[in-house]
DNA sequence: AGCGCCATCCCATGAATATGGGATGCAACG
DNA sequence: CGTTGCATCCCATATTCATGGGATGGCGCT
């Protein structure tokens, strides 16, 4: 297997083998060894040892940029998804000859994604519903429930500002946060500062501004 | 163009071209009042009342099943990628044969993805950089920084507890209490049991447990 | 014109909090 | 065996909150 895969990589003329190795402690510790950076990550997934799924983490940690491309069998589809959530940017099959494999490198060396059309499809449907649920967990915001100046008070309380000081903030008088801050107990249903903080940010009014 | 997209369509013996609409404002209009649901969606982006995608949007939305295809011109990666966040399964080139057109639109019925290699780099790119965004949201808990006690302290307080409650809810003497809101407040570094809250909630402390 | 909601201001008082100190026993770690 | 961190207890006090009242003017809707 090392032979064959060195044997593709060479034919790739403007890639320079760094290394092939069997499994995936071998893989790790090169890895973690080697200085420089791996641009390329070429892998199968069933490895002796573990899945080439934990070389793919490994890699990508350790170089960002770098590129995985799987080796992969007919039918594996759910693989090529694992491995694709893994980090990986592409997948070749299993029998594709040495320079099937050299001209998929250099093309997503050049920028694509070599990827079935049947996985793209998957691989899209994920994305998608993922981006549905993100939706939905953005959440139904009860807007209109506190006025405007509710809400810059709460935020302020929930930085720690005193009464005093968000008066000073906002240039209004002590009575009136506290008024304010009245009405809000009364629309959240809480009966103090810090519980108002957490409820608020339950409802989702309290959004990070960092 | 409606005879060419109809040319392209009419060459799919499986597929009945149901209607072929020029603008967004009859692409809606058409979408709801149809009664049968809408299996393709064939529309291009520029459109002379709007854009595609809002007619994609509209489509999905009302038959979450609808697969729709983008047309596209060269050069035009960041519209694609737009129309794939708003639903699209595939896209094709404008100057595509009506008999690519009809391959096309069969290959997506059976399951595929219509997408070039480049383009599904950069789905794969978004895809990957969104999950990792999420995995950082979802916080690396600073797992003991707080003790044991100080949670659950902190947990009370969002809830709205005072001192004295905390106390009899912990069977603590309430100066244990403030003692432990004392070195809970150095360690979030802050100075209020709401600023307490909210920092707590940012970093992951507080989770909800409706 | 009247009603409701918001924002603003004012007052007073008991209760709760923030923060400074200091102290003990225990368990873990090297 | 000393150090460090946690949990526990205690005290005192200035500050801040929570909450009850009451009042005015503006804006939008009917």
């Amino acid at each position: 297997m090392r032979d064959f895969f060195s044997d593709s990589v060479s034919r790739c003329a403007q890639l320079q083998l760094a290394a092939s190795v069997g499994t995936v402690t071998e893989a790790k510790t090169w890895l973690d060894e080697d200085t420089s950076p791996v641009d390329v990550l070429l892998t199968d997934l069933g490895l002796p040892d573990g899945s080439g799924l934990e070389v793919i983490r490994h890699a990508t940690r350790l170089n960002p940029a770098c590129e995985p491309l799987v080796i992969s069998m007919f039918g594996d589809e759910d693989n090529v998804l694992a491995s694709i959530e893994a980090g990986a940017l592409g997948y070749i099959h299993k029998d594709s000859t040495p320079d099937d494999i050299a001209q998929t490198i250099l093309d997503m060396r050049a920028g694509a994604s070599p990827i079935s059309p049947m996985i793209a499809r998957r691989v899209l449907a994920k994305y998608q519903s993922d981006r549905r649920q993100q939706d939905r967990a953005t959440p139904p915001v009860p807007r209109g429930l506190l006025s405007p100046r509710e809400q810059e008070v709460l935020a302020l309380i929930s930085r720690g500002f005193s009464y005093a000081e968000i008066a000073r903030l906002q240039a209004l008088s002590v009575h009136t946060v506290q008024t304010h801050i009245k009405n809000l107990y009364g629309k959240l249903s809480v009966h103090s500062r810090s519980e108002a903080v957490f409820e608020a940010t339950r409802m989702g009014f309290l959004v990070r501004h960092d």
